[in-house]
DNA sequence: GATTATAATATTGTTTACAATCGAATTGAA
DNA sequence: TTCAATTCGATTGTAAACAATATTATAATC
């Protein structure tokens, strides 16, 4: 008996590479697709979806270095240098080379920034509305995505 | 009594914005990071992820037009013309106008376009090797995916 | 058939995103 | 201490991604 390897040929299919089977398209397209919800109420406050997770995060922690800040919300100095400084241009946040460590650079909440929470706090709740999922779901959700993005840290 | 609303005050901590009570956040970065884990499968056989579920969604069905490219991958004409330009100029796809509709730009896979199929084969097994899911997580994962892509779109 | 409306791409402009590299500051090791 | 290694951020170059608009072709309406 000839080994007969399945797809083989370059003209079969191969279950592998349909676009239904793959779990990262989803992923995806689900992640452009829910920022795009965001949009209309982003527009609102004039913040972009990254700017306001950045604002999220200092929101919550008043000063963040910019690593800080890339290690919280997974991205790079190449994509925050920039963001950051539209953000202070716009009167939001500060950035000022940290005292003790001259090469960190320290980003802070403007009076202004500060405020723009007011504004952003129904938008949560607003999103969640546009989501069809149950508690229980979203908490599965949820964790299941974290340990994804964990694991492909 | 007074009415006093939960967080009425600017500086105070709002449950509702804290980065971790976000299912948006895991997601968007979730994806990121699985899209970074095909960089290194994808350099090998000279394709950015993007390309790649074009690629897919031609393997599958040899010819599309833009349009319905678009609407298996999210994604709009302004993303893909200079997509499947790139590929084209790689020799991998022919964009042809239909003759039955000179509105519409078919797109084919070229025998080069189709080969590369068999170098990709393996590539979804690698990258299920990175995600520790049981295959039932995976599509319960999957499922609650398409349910939130579905509502968003 | 002329006019209007709609549909399918293409183009333009803006914002992310990241790899690769650079420069300056800090840390570590000999 | 002095030189090497590391760290942090900024910069450069490339590729998406999408809104808004333009262009051309088809469809619909009169």
């Amino acid at each position: 008996m000839t080994k007969k390897p399945i797809d083989s040929d370059a003209s079969g299919i191969c279950e592998g590479l349909l676009l239904k089977n793959q779990l990262c398209f989803p992923l995806y397209a689900a992640s452009k697709e829910v920022v795009r919800l965001y949009k209309p109420f982003l527009d609102e406050i004039g913040l972009t979806y990254t700017q306001y997770i950045a604002m999220m995060a200092l929101w919550e922690s008043r000063a963040l270095s910019v690593k800080e800040l890339g290690e919280r919300l997974y991205l790079d100095s190449g994509t925050l240098t920039p963001l950051l400084k539209k953000m202070e241009a716009q009167g939001l946040v500060l950035r000022k080379r940290s005292a003790a460590d001259e090469r960190s650079v320290i980003v802070t909440l403007t009076d202004q920034g500060e405020a723009l929470k007011q504004r952003a706090k129904n938008i949560p709740a607003n999103i969640g509305g546009c989501i069809p999922l149950s508690r229980d779901e979203a908490n599965t959700l949820y964790d299941l995505l974290y340990r994804v993005l964990k694991a492909a840290r």
